[in-house]
DNA sequence: TAGGCCATCTGGTCCT
DNA sequence: AGGACCAGATGGCCTA
């Protein structure tokens, strides 16, 4: 490849785990505002989403 | 050592 | 044109 195009190539990988890096973050945010009871170890990103899906659904149940 | 989770690279597509 | 977003591939690390 040229010089050029590997050049840009590299910056593009670098915005890209800018990206991953910020995803990540609002992972972060979301996983400390999951009640873990007695759970010590962090959640993954898909165990994350689930347990929020679930949260989410039992505070508006509560509400009605 | 197989399976789960993750970070990174990459090429394609869409948006500005 | 260049950046943002996305999904697939790949390899590393950890645990049952």
């Amino acid at each position: 490849l040229a010089r050029a195009q590997k050049r840009r190539r590299l910056a593009a990988n670098a915005r890209e785990r800018r990206r991953m890096l910020g995803l990540n973050l609002a992972f972060d945010r979301l996983r400390s505002v999951i009640p873990t009871l007695e759970c010590d170890k962090k959640l993954s990103k898909s165990e994350t989403l689930q347990m929020a899906q679930i949260y989410i659904s039992t505070l508006t149940e509560i509400l009605q």
